[in-house]
DNA sequence: AGAAGTTATGTTACCGCTAACATTACTGGA
DNA sequence: TCCAGTAATGTTAGCGGTAACATAACTTCT
């Protein structure tokens, strides 16, 4: 019934180079049980009605048979795209990302990309070799966290996006302070530094405290000091700002209150965080101190962990778009390889929500 | 100096077919740049100690001249090899997986492997998706959560693991219930749970309770109120099973401990959670209500959630080798593909932390 | 001096798939 | 009747690498 083509065998001739491969069921194979060749399998896979119907049934069954599945480097190889995307973010485990990744990842998966992903453990070397290695698989495209980065990393990604590689850096909204800008998805850290310090004073502090994380690369983190600090300063209150101590974040905060109110002269009234857990640490440190929250201390965080909403009185926080970023992230990567609008600058709300720990009742 | 072999100029000739390709330079390039032929490009990246003082000098020349970034697609293919891993998780956000995948990520990383992750929301159909779409990347190795998976996705799994593919279930440690066996890096949930009941019952307590997780799929938490009950009824005590209503988890503690409390004729003294939230929640709950913990009611969690111990009092929990589970799964896999022993099954330590929320001071 | 090994590089033929172009058979309109 | 148009499939030539084998220029040993 079905003719041999291209009979692939060169068993007669002499020695026959040794075969590679590894098993596994080509499009040759399929073809070859169909009766067709591996073009018309290839295309009935990806544009079905340009096959005949009778074809169609053949290939289908030869599909089953064989438990066929393509092999994508090769057609990546061949095609010059593939259906992935990498992500670089700095931490998996720290849940402000992974639910970032959560949130790309389910977009992603939906429109059929797989999802390429590395962590650089906050270290701008090594975000760099991991920029190197995931261009290696020519990725779709690139997202990158924050806006910092090695110059040799900034030159890597201006390369990919001149090559027609998108490019979004997630969870910053301000320009680069060098190099060109790339698309961005988040918000910016410094005016949420704003908002926190303006909620504080409007709560009537003139003396304020901002905690900041001991992460040396959680720029995020130090541009909401910058703007809790400047902020604090135009309203012409006094304001400190500390760095919490490495370490397990509650305890951290704890250690961090302890500091602030044993070596601070002046009486500090209120203290913002750079994350809830240092500020959830701090409210535990200051109950087991007997102090009055907010009455003889105000305190907030940052991030909306689940836990600031359960303790008693409940922490004052920011919540971020978490998950939007990485939603909104996968968006407008597919519209841009769609052939839609390049990605672009994105800001996603946040919301400050002033609790208990900050507002007396 | 170089004489020009093998020249690739069909320029002469007429309509010259439309060349396809991306800009980016390839081993070809480097090789005229360098006066040589590409495979001996391809040896001083794989095995500079093949290549002549000299000859290794013009290459490096000329690939840092031409910035040269090789094609793994290509490579792997043409080697049958990727440095690649996929693994497979319920979900991202999770922290407990999240942590899991960063001591995967770290591992591999080290010895230069990528990760490429797919989540399943906790979707057997879901996961069977992504165990396809994943296995087109032809992955060195694949870690999948638990040892419940559809038919088909084990159908999947085994052809892969006898085609070379090593495969490995992180998180259980017990035989599958229909299936081969892979390798399993994880521990055995029913004894956890067996070991939380003890506990209880060593502090003398004879009516007990277990709140299991509302998520149907999360068959460990399941297991544990399994072994848990067992272990109770052994004993000779009384135990009831609930299930927390859908929700936050906090909440959905809150909300189980109401319903036990409030649900039950039987007075329970000890209750056990699927996880530190759902305890946390409760214990939150039984202080609101001025319920004396552990004296009036004693609770344990399982997770060891930073949050756990500072709480007032502290909460009892697992202690699982979150990181270590991926970090172990790294080490087996690399040394599976390096060709040392194939991954086995192998129990990780887990630690009971017996802590104020259920033993009396 | 000739055989046998070593070292450094090149040739060829793929990996498995797809873009571009080619072919064939059939359709309908002038 | 002949030709343009269309539908279905095939042929060819890669994508960018690497494995296997080949070759050429030296060494080394007998």
């Amino acid at each position: 019934m079905s003719s041999i083509k291209k009979n692939p065998s060169p068993a007669a001739a002499a020695p026959a180079r040794q075969r590679r491969g590894h098993g596994r069921a080509t499009l040759q194979d399929v073809a070859l049980q169909a009766g067709v060749t591996s073009i018309t399998v290839s295309r009935f896979l990806r544009q079905p009605q340009l096959v005949a119907p009778e074809t169609a049934q053949r290939i289908q069954a030869a599909l089953a048979a064989t438990g066929y599945m393509p092999n994508k480097q090769a057609g990546h190889l061949a095609s010059g795209q593939s259906k992935m995307v990498a992500a670089i973010i700095p931490s998996i485990a720290n849940s402000i990302f992974a639910e970032t990744v959560q949130g790309l990842s389910d977009g992603l998966q939906a429109a059929g990309y797989e999802l390429l992903l590395a962590s650089t453990g906050y270290s701008q070397e090594r975000e760099e070799e991991q920029i190197r290695a995931v261009l290696g698989w020519f990725p779709s495209a690139l997202v990158v966290t924050g806006r910092h980065h090695s110059a040799a990393a900034i030159a890597l990604l201006t390369t990919a996006m001149q090559s027609g590689t998108p490019v979004i850096e997630v969870w910053d909204q301000q320009r680069a302070p060098t190099g060109p800008d790339f698309a961005q998805i988040g918000f910016n850290h410094e005016q949420v530094g704003r908002a926190m310090a303006e909620h504080l004073l409007a709560q009537g502090h003139r003396s304020l405290a901002y905690v900041d994380s001991s992460v040396a690369e959680d720029f995020r983190a130090h541009e909401r000091g910058a703007g809790f600090t400047a902020a604090a300063k135009d309203a012409g209150a006094r304001v400190r700002s500390v760095t919490a101590p490495p370490g397990e974040a509650f305890d951290s905060g704890r250690h961090a209150l302890t500091t602030l109110l044993e070596h601070t002269r002046s009486r500090v009234s209120a203290a913002a965080f750079a994350n809830d857990h240092l500020a959830c640490g701090a409210l535990l440190e200051a109950q087991a101190r007997h102090m009055a929250v907010p009455g003889d201390l105000a305190l907030m965080g940052f991030g909306d962990f689940a836990i600031s909403r359960q303790l008693q009185p409940a922490l004052t926080t920011v919540r971020p778009p978490r998950y939007d970023i990485g939603r909104e992230a996968a968006r407008q990567l597919l519209a841009a390889l769609g052939g839609g609008a390049p990605a672009c600058h994105r800001s996603l709300p946040w919301e400050l929500l002033p609790r208990g720990s900050s507002v007396a009742r």
